[in-house]
DNA sequence: CAGTGGTCTAGACCACACT
DNA sequence: GTGTGGTCTAGACCACTGC
């Protein structure tokens, strides 16, 4: 037992609340290994401690800080490999790529389509407003980066997207970023910024596609899309990132595991 | 160590297969297990023999029994109640009703919008075409039930749906079954047909509805719906139900956590 | 070879639910 | 109180990686 980390509630007295607020002991260790990750002690693509070195510093047993790391490892903050280390993630690897996008090619797996492509039709500074400062924690009137662009598979352009950043986080973020770092919009991010994106929630919904929308996803206006709006995620909940993007879904899916 | 188990690779000699094939003794239990869930030992909802008993029935320690079990309940197959047991998870409960139905009202929870009603279009026998036979793995003129109904959430129909069942292990299913059990097909499949749904595979694209899917759904026709294509699996990744649903999205929508 | 994560064990104790 | 799952420990050994 960890003698500088009393188990939360363990003297005499009673908590003065009416929740007993029990942590084990690990879900401690998991919040110190998180505020070192948050804190930057360990850049993303970095090996963290050994579980000895960790267990040694906590002054906890090997198998506590196991425990912790598996459930960091769980939600893909963390990714172990064994005989190597335990990494913090990262969306700048091949793997991880595509991490976020579920939409897939009906034929198939993604290396069996065309290169992709991406152009940036818009990148400017924007204020907020109600609507998009909501979902993004702010207040209407704060400043915004806004980036348009068309995503292309084997040269048919099938993703048109916004993306609506904090502009305080994002300040100085050109459209020439956005074209470098291809298909890893999420790994720029991490290095441009120290901006982590960690989890996202998606809202799903059918639309017709209106007069521009239609052109410059090169189909015939009122066509049917996929109109998937996502707010992505950093440390302690916080959104950074709101994305709305149209797929055209005549040659692709959305395809998700339920269980 | 199972005198009964050997570790499966442990011998002198090599494996005359090139993989290795090492597969550690958790996995074995966990494999156990899992053949017991599936002959029936112990049903849907009820709890299976504690950590102690299990680890004394296959001579192994608590800890192997516990990480055995934690895969099993981390894929949902079970349910972890401390102070109670371990029970066979089934769809037959309220916290697990929608557990396949991703899609939220725009305004809050299930539980703000009217109650839900279904209604039986179709329940008829019909032949697999080469479409219906090859996601649920047989062949082109196989019998398969065809069900057809509409879902109203407070009284707005919202959501069309075709499953496809095999005819072999839904024989006798009839619409006033369907009609039962409110809200909880899976639930009926399970005491009806000892058919348990584990996990599932959607794929989702935006269509314009047609002539009649857009009257039963009260639309005008081309509006635009999303259309989900589920395989339901069972034991073994044996798929056993087919289900495309046409989803109202003006006033719901399809949600999807990522990580 | 040494170092890492991965497995397995045995035992102690804690939190929770039911009786 | 008894029995369940949940936590924590300490130590041994295995599998994988790279020097």
């Amino acid at each position: 037992m960890a003698s500088t980390l009393p188990p939360a509630e363990s003297g005499g007295a009673p908590p003065d609340s009416a929740t007993p607020a029990f942590s084990p002991l690990y879900q401690q260790i998991k919040g110190l290994i998180l505020q070192s990750l948050e804190a930057g002690e360990w850049k993303p693509g970095e090996a963290i401690p050994s579980e000895m070195d960790l267990a040694a510093r906590f002054r906890v047993s090997q198998g506590t800080v196991r425990k912790a790391i598996d459930e960091l490892a769980a939600g893909n903050l963390l990714v172990r490999r064994q005989g190597k280390g335990t990494f913090v993630n990262t969306h700048a690897e091949q793997q991880a790529q595509y991490r976020f996008l579920k939409l897939m090619p009906d034929s198939g797996d993604r290396a069996s389509e065309g290169p992709s492509e991406r152009t940036i039709l818009e990148c400017r500074r924007v204020r907020a407003t109600a609507e998009l400062a909501k979902p993004l924690a702010l207040r209407s009137g704060d400043a915004l980066v806004q980036v348009r662009r068309v995503l292309s598979f084997g040269g048919v352009p099938t993703i048109l997207e916004d993306l609506w950043l904090p502009g305080g986080a994002f300040k100085g973020l050109t459209a020439e970023q956005m074209s470098q770092y291809r298909g890893a919009t999420y790994a720029m991010f991490e290095v441009s910024f120290g901006v982590r994106m960690l989890r996202a929630e998606e809202k799903i919904r059918a639309i017709a596609a209106d007069a521009q929308q239609a052109q410059l996803l090169a189909l015939a206006p009122g066509a049917p899309l996929l109109s998937v709006e996502r707010v992505a995620y950093t440390y302690n909940d916080v959104p950074m990132e709101l994305r709305r993007g149209l797929y055209r879904t005549d040659t692709h899916h959305y395809r998700n595991d339920l269980s």
